[in-house]
DNA sequence: ATTGACGTCTCAATATCTGAGATGCAAGTC
DNA sequence: GACTTGCATCTCAGATATTGAGACGTCAAT
């Protein structure tokens, strides 16, 4: 494979986060294994350490920074941003209701994309919206799968119960009726990462007398239909 | 703050991996950003496509790219076996028997940090061993804080019990008697990382006529305690 | 058809980077 | 204590890699 890539510093400085990747190495250690000179291999690992992507260790051996882990955060969360549109808008055509897919974030859960039905009575809610994790459907399936005792912890004070959560786990998928806000019911479906983990929810809202006391029977299947689409498309894009 | 590092090409893609942190980015809006000249930073930018620390989505827009997850989780990595590794040699000073980390990885535990009792009837667990995560201490302590269908996933085959995890998350540890190895029993506690989620399990070893039928007894509140420093030294070096 | 904005490419000029060699320091050996 | 070795850090003359103005191609809007 051609290694150059036509910037020749930082073709270098690649060689040098490539071999930190094996861990904690010496400048000696550096030199040997990029085959660069050593006065270059010292300036361009200072350069990295001055911006946070290597550091060093108690010995002085050089290390990847914790900036790498910040700026993967926003690379993981691009790519679920960017697979979720199409899905989203797919979502609401097919429901004819607003869609959304909520991460959680501590005590809350976050929007992180969403496609609006454009006219009529509607539920908006802006990408960035902070909600609750004790009600609503997104908040049930967001806590369903997670241990016993951050679901015990996660169920004090919530508008749904555990016989509600072990629902969400039978059937894969959650509803709600004015939990959030009086009036608007919704149904999520859980996105999993690579590892099987749920990461995030996918959700339509609307109101009551759209969706009916029971939005779960008309709309589950095509709400995890589209879980299902962003969790494939989440893994396809790991190959 | 300075933000010159004596490189000036690192600098300047490093000032592009910023911008692009916050999403999306065509490359007129990294121009912008940057203030650097356009084919300055088109090559800049190229470059790190090269080495897939950033990519295009299908608008053709630079993202982060999957390079930098993949430099992360070493980042992660180093981090733990660091901290780890005056924890072990302490927790094996004040046991005499052999001290370990294990993380999981799939279907199996890895050992990523060791120290050994140095003589003597020991237990041996070199660093990068693959051991089950069906018997041993480590293995109930990996598994007992999972959410309820990994958990029955889990215990398919395993030597041990729903009971026996309910135990573990009860008292915070684990033990075993021959589970992994006849003659050898051992004690493990759970290492949490910055959200609370069990990340790697602290275990000691050895053989059951040191440690005795019942090795939490006798060692658990060492072993916890140090579960509990390293949990501690990695929320600490996250600030 | 024209215009404007954007992305991509070229290449002369020069600013930056390189690396040989010097220096300082610590550890090991005698 | 003296000496040697190995490693990290620094300097700076010279080479070259990088820069960015300008040209070109493409596409969308008018």
């Amino acid at each position: 494979m051609d290694n150059s890539s036509g910037v020749g510093v930082i073709d270098k400085a690649v060689m040098v986060l490539d071999t930190l990747e094996a861990g904690p190495t010496s400048l000696a250690q550096l030199v040997a294994a990029t085959g660069l000179a050593r006065p270059t291999v010292h300036r361009l690992a200072l350069a990295l350490v001055h911006h946070r992507l290597v550091s060093r260790d108690m010995q002085g051996r050089f290390v990847l920074g914790r900036r790498l882990v910040e700026l993967a955060a926003a690379a993981g969360e691009d790519r679920l941003i960017a697979s979720a549109g199409p899905v989203l808008l797919s979502l609401r055509d097919a429901t004819g209701e607003s869609a959304q897919v909520f991460r959680r974030q501590g005590d809350a859960r976050v929007c992180v994309a969403s496609a609006e039905r454009p006219v009529g009575l509607r539920d908006t809610i802006p990408v960035g919206t902070q909600l609750s994790m004790k009600a609503g459907s997104a908040a049930q399936v967001l806590l369903a799968w997670e241990d016993h005792e951050r679901l015990l912890e996660g169920l004090r004070g919530a508008r749904f119960t555990p016989t509600v959560l072990a629902g969400v786990r039978r059937r894969g998928w959650g509803q709600s009726l004015g939990e959030r806000e009086p009036g608007v019911a919704s149904v999520s479906a859980p996105v999993r990462g690579p590892s099987g983990r749920v990461i995030a929810a996918v959700s339509i809202s609307g109101p009551i007398e759209r969706l009916s006391r029971q939005p779960g029977r008309i709309h589950a299947e095509v709400v995890v239909q589209a879980a299902q689409q962003l969790t494939e498309a989440l893994r396809k894009s790991n190959d």
